[in-house]
Parts: structure tokens; C-alpha cells; sequence
DNA sequence: GATGAACGTTACGTTAACTTCATGTTTGTG
DNA sequence: CACAAACATGAAGTTAACGTAACGTTCATC
């Protein structure tokens, strides 16, 4: 495989913008690409997951923030991680986050079925 | 019931600042109080009900704006709406763009679930 | 070896949803 | 009536997550 990938191409497969790759690597969210003597940046295809990982991550409605907070567990060795008591706690503080909104979207979901029973209701 | 309420106790039983409402009323998310003379505004119980139900909404991951184009299905009957099609396609869209993100959401809880499976069974 | 596409860096601009500040008015309680 | 707490208004500041502009360098291909 391919593993000199620049950062056009980087964001191109990822679906977002150089501005947004150069970014996270700013803000350390996603590694810096190496520099091979010239002054530009190589990509792997880890990074490519990062990166999409990190898209999906953000659509879900997760600060970047709270990305950088969850994001690793998708990539590190659990068995290397000195504290592992503190990550299964947050990530249990997550996954009654995110369940609990499940639970609001689902009921707003019912809402909104409810209100478009009732306009339809009005055609008959 | 005393139906003569203040900005600070409208705020107050909302949870939110009182430089919230004023926001939500300069951008007519939410209807001005009624000003009795002097200057100061007062307040409905319906008003306070609008307020809660804004706040649920963005606590969703809703915009404003979008809250600004359902948060009148609660309160208005349908019977004088006149375009009902409109309205009907606009509330399917949510519902579908609700599911949708319930799907994702359901998946992201079962990757924590995995994730925190994999940390228990560290501890063995 | 020229030349256009891709890349690098720095810095300022943008939008949403407020917060903070400044300053003046109204209310209500002792 | 004094006076603190609550209210009104306007303008400027804040944060996240980038976008856009400006300008110089590198890559690749003809």
C-alpha cells in the first residue's frame, strides 16, 4: 500500500478541509504528518481513521473537546494504560450521556409524530 | 394565579439568565412581556412553558433557528395553518433527521459498551 | 525549465449564542 | 423618603470551529 499521502489527499478521502486537518493538528486532536525534508506533511491511513472517527465523532454532537477525551480508546492498548479505573469511569460517565439522549430524541421523535398526526388529521 | 411575572422570576423558574430571555426575545423566539407603563415587562405562564420547551430542544443539539421553526407545533392548532403541506414535509424532514441521528447515537452507545467491556476484562 | 497545482504559514474574519460592562430607571421595603 | 434589589438598554467581548486572504515554497509534468 500507499503510504505517502499528503494532506490534500488526507482530507480529500476524509470528506474534510485541509483548513480542518491543519486544525486538529493545531490543536493536537490528530498527529502531525511527518516532514520528509521539504517542509510538507505525509499521512498514514491511521491517521485517515483518526480523522474519520473523529467526523463521526463531532456529528454525534461531541465538542472536539470531548472528542479528544474519547478518541484514543479507539486506537491504544488497553493493557499499556496506567489508570484504567479513571477511563472506565468516564467512559461510563459517556455511555450515560449518550443514553440519556437517546432516551430525549426518542421522545422528541414521538413529538413530532404526534404534531404530523395531527396535521394530517386535518386533510380528512 | 398571579399571572403579573417579572423577567427575573421568568428566568428563574426556567433555568436560564435573564440575559437569555432578552435574547430570545430580541431575535422573537420568544414573545416580548407585556409592558405596563413603566417600562418593565411582564410575563405569562404560557411564556414560561415556551421558555422550558425551547430549552429542552436545544439541549437536543437543535440551533435556535431550527427551534424557532417547530416550537410553535406546541402551541398553535394546526386548523389555521394554511400551508399544511409545507409544514407537514418540514416536520418529516425533522423526524427523519431525529431517527437518523437516534441510529448513530445507538451505535456510538455500543462501541462505549465495547470499549468498556474491553477495560473490565483487563482487570481479570 | 517553466508553470500551474498543491502545499506551508500567519493572521484576520465569521457565526452562534450568549456574557460582561456601563449606565440609567423602577420597585418595594424599612 | 431613602436605598438596595431588580429591571432596561446598548455596546463590546467571548468561545468554538473553522473560513478566507495573502504570500511565499514545492511538486510534477510538459
Amino acid at each position: 500500500m500507499d503510504n505517502r499521502m499528503r494532506i490534500g489527499e488526507l482530507a480529500r478521502r476524509a470528506q474534510v478541509t485541509i483548513r480542518t486537518v491543519r486544525y486538529y493538528e493545531s490543536i493536537g486532536l490528530l498527529p502531525q504528518g511527518m516532514r520528509e525534508g521539504s517542509g510538507q506533511h505525509y499521512y498514514t491511513e491511521d491517521t485517515l481513521v483518526r480523522l474519520r472517527k473523529i467526523d463521526q465523532l463531532k456529528k454525534l454532537g461531541l465538542s472536539l473537546d470531548e472528542i479528544r477525551e474519547v478518541v484514543d480508546f479507539y486506537f491504544i492498548d488497553p493493557s499499556g494504560v496506567q489508570s484504567k479505573q479513571k477511563v472506565l469511569s468516564l467512559l461510563r460517565q459517556y455511555l450515560a450521556q449518550t443514553d440519556q439522549k437517546i432516551n430525549e430524541l426518542q421522545q422528541f421523535s414521538a413529538e413530532l409524530r404526534t404534531h404530523i398526526d395531527y396535521f394530517e388529521r386535518c386533510f380528512t
